[in-house]
DNA sequence: ATTGCAAATGCGAATCATTCGCAAAAACAA
DNA sequence: TTGTTTTTGCGAATGATTCGCATTTGCAAT
């Protein structure tokens, strides 16, 4: 009980219609443990039976992400957007830059940053992005990874 | 002077041919002050009377980009690419949410995090992203911008 | 419950950035 | 100059995401 009606609440709240579909899709992501791509919610959505197209899983995520409800972004040299509850926990990732995992991780250490960067330019800090980048525990530190901005290929000796 | 026989030098490095449309490239983007997309780029060298075909280009920048002579970044809720020379400063961006600016900053607040997050969870860390967002000193702080994850439109009032 | 309108959906077609295939044109080592 | 390996041009293909439009749904006012 209540998580329906949860739903609810935080859909009225922003002007949306309360529909089955975007109950179904809250309620797939916030399972989630990690951020999904909108194909990777539609099969979800779909092996549980829901009747959905996948315009509307699109559609919905934009519409929700574009509300605050949903967060979206972008895994660099992955094609694909991917999304996840909005907690509304201040968080970040540690991105796998083998498998493309996302972890989260608790904590923001930019506060001072943005305090610095506001006194000296002459711009308004509004938000950040920042995800670290690396091997998880699954894929340890094989050297095997395809090319990343943060780790290029080397070509020193031979 | 030296200008030619320094891309000469990076590319040989790296195995890559010594051709004419990669000096043009690497010098239309060392002389670019913002990271620009793919077809920005191939524009501003029709422009300067270079003849190139776009799937050059993407192949050019693909290939720089893994060799970590150029470096390729995503600006959120923006379907594009944007490509930059790589002066191996480590170095961050602010990017305005209204007319999509990057600016380059100087530093990096980053290194206890990652400290911290090697020590707290099995993650190799390897690199990071991080951006900055808001509204440059053109853009002032006019709340007129498109909706971004950083700051989701609101619905309060009214 | 019924009605009426705006918002949401399904479906397929369209978009658009990016990638690919392949033949022709460089680059460069020998 | 020759031969081999890369790179390039061109257009076609790809794949994620968006759009158009007819139909259905949510929901507020009767
Ligand atoms: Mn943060
Ligand atoms: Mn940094
Ligand atoms: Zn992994
Ligand atoms: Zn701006």
């Amino acid at each position: 009980m209540g998580a329906k009606s949860h739903y609810n609440d935080v859909l009225k709240e922003r002007n949306l219609k309360a529909t089955k579909h975007r109950f179904a899709i809250l309620e797939a992501l916030e399972n989630c443990k990690i951020p999904v791509t909108a194909e990777d919610l539609y099969i979800k959505l779909k092996r549980d039976g829901i009747s959905i197209s996948l315009s509307t899983v699109y559609r919905c995520l934009e519409t929700l992400h574009k509300k605050g409800i949903v967060i979206k972004s972008n895994i660099p040299d992955y094609n694909k957007a991917v999304f996840e509850y909005n907690h509304n926990e201040h968080r970040h990732h540690m991105i796998c830059i083998k498998c493309h995992k996302m972890q989260p991780v608790n904590g923001c250490p930019l506060e001072e940053f943005e305090k610095f960067i506001e006194s000296k330019f002459d711009f308004t800090v509004k938000g950040h992005n920042l995800e670290v980048y690396g091997y998880c525990s699954g894929c340890g530190s094989k050297e095997t990874a395809s090319n990343y901005s943060c780790c290029p290929e080397r070509n020193e000796g031979s």
